[in-house]
DNA sequence: TCTAATTGTTAGTATTACATACAATATCGA
DNA sequence: TCGATATTGTATGTAATACTAACAATTAGA
């Protein structure tokens, strides 16, 4: 078929059809980027049901990891700038997964707390992390894997 | 400071605060997406008096080494579906930074090409991006670097 | 106390991603 | 050759980040 001969031209891997100096798959931003498209895609199909964005899950987790936390520490937490977390926090309480409460420590802080829904769909959130990451972790052995989450924390540390 | 404790408290490497069994900072699809948050946002920052995105630039970079690519081809090899294809062309279109002419070979097809503004405009993209590589792989030995592109295609391939 | 910094909030914009539907074109089987 | 099917581009609508800028309440520090 013509279409196939001509993505074989174009396809990523194998040999290249030019000698071109920094071709774009030497790229490591380029990989990085297809690799996180590929899990965020994956994720996504894993957790159609229960209808959870990563942003959302790994806010779920951390609140429970640290009752009271506050949105800032959140935000400095996942890399995101408050308007975003805003934006996270909303829709997490609109469906009543946790709550806010002025904390009484600093009157501009709001103290953030799972509430039972929340609780449970962490629970089964983390179930289907498992899955999503067995699916990733399939390709490596446990030795790569580590090595992997050391080079990646390089970049986000 | 108060915060200061806080954060620490809650900071993503070093003693474990818990032993809970799976730690978010166990799960390798976390640390792809803050290393790929990373990447992206000093990639915006190169790329401010550019202004153009990551997936602009891998377009441009795209049509530039396979001239009369259709936006098939294109969204097939940057892991898109069509219509996000569709709104990135259009941008780019309406910078001039590149043509869709009507394929002679499949009238259903587009034959994307560079436009002059475009090509000068890559030219500029590929200096930043080299500026920009240069950031992400200053963590990394030359091997390490080759090492991260191996495990990281995996995933993506 | 007065000033500056922090925190949460709101509003607006841009980009990406996806689903869906449609028209034009091409392909393949009968 | 004809008709069903697939492909391609397109338009439309929705959702979720991510960012900026501004503002009020609160706290921290000189």
């Amino acid at each position: 078929m013509i279409r196939d001969k001509f993505v074989d031209a174009i396809a990523p891997v194998g040999h290249t059809d030019e000698a071109a100096i920094g071709a774009i798959n030497d790229i490591l931003g380029f990989h990085i980027r297809l690799a996180h498209g590929a899990c965020l895609r994956h994720f996504t199909e894993t957790f159609t049901d229960l209808d959870l964005t990563q942003k959302q899950v790994s806010v779920l987790w951390l609140v429970d990891d640290h009752p009271g936390i506050a949105q800032t520490d959140l935000a400095q937490r996942l890399r995101m700038d408050r308007a975003t977390t805003m934006a996270i926090i909303n829709r997490l309480q609109a469906k009543h997964f946790l709550r806010r409460d002025r904390s009484d420590k600093d009157g501009r802080k709001q103290a953030l707390h799972l509430q039972p829904p929340g609780i449970e769909m962490l629970a089964k959130a983390k179930r289907a992390i498992g899955e999503h990451e067995a699916w990733v972790k399939s390709r490596f052995t446990d030795k790569e894997v580590r090595q992997l989450i050391e080079l990646l924390s390089r970049i986000h540390e």
